[in-house]
DNA sequence: GCCAACGTTGGC
DNA sequence: GCCAACGTTGGC
């Protein structure tokens, strides 16, 4: 029996929000899209069904996490890649040999407060987060500690 | 809208 | 295989 792992997925709300994936069928969505060798690793290789997922809104004021999903099915062939009419194809990519990869995921629920950016840079416990380490990959790895911070944090009503 | 950070591409 | 040029991301 494996424990599950987190993760934090990006995405620009004006191009998809948290908002759009709960309003999919069943809540639920492929995570399409991604063409960057460290985030698909990722999802090809460790993100797994039942992990736990931030769903995070880049490119907006305030940048935060805003909800939670969870996996639904694990790591297979982004078949967008192949087409030439999706909105991120690579004609490297086939069937026969695929380049990229994506997940399901289920949206769970918006957090009770949006945990900010800016909040997660003032936090301890927070300042090693890949977030902050890293801050143009598009899925993060998330330590079952920082997830337990993060969700206390989105319990607290903010002041500023 | 600016621009720093950084991933990717391609010439050599 | 190096690395300069280039393109993109995303906070500010």
């Amino acid at each position: 029996m494996r424990e599950c792992s987190y993760w934090l997925f990006k995405s620009e709300p004006s191009g998809y929000s948290f908002h759009d994936l709960l309003n999919e069928d069943n809540h639920t969505a492929e995570w399409d899209g991604v063409r960057n060798y460290a985030a698909r690793n990722y999802l090809r290789d460790q993100v797994k069904l039942g992990d736990k997922v931030f769903f995070y809104h880049s490119n907006i004021k305030p940048p935060a996490i805003v909800g939670t999903a969870v996996v639904v099915r694990e790591g297979y062939p982004d078949f967008t890649a192949w087409d030439p009419i999706s909105e991120h194809p690579d004609p490297k990519s086939t069937l026969a040999t695929p380049i990229w990869f994506m997940v399901d995921i289920r949206a769970d629920d918006f957090l009770p407060n949006e945990v900010t950016l800016t909040q997660i840079k003032l936090t301890v416990g927070l300042e090693n987060t890949s977030l902050l380490k890293r801050a143009r990959l598009s899925v993060h790895p998330v330590t079952r500690e920082e997830w337990t911070i993060i969700i206390a944090l989105s319990k607290r009503k903010q002041s500023c």
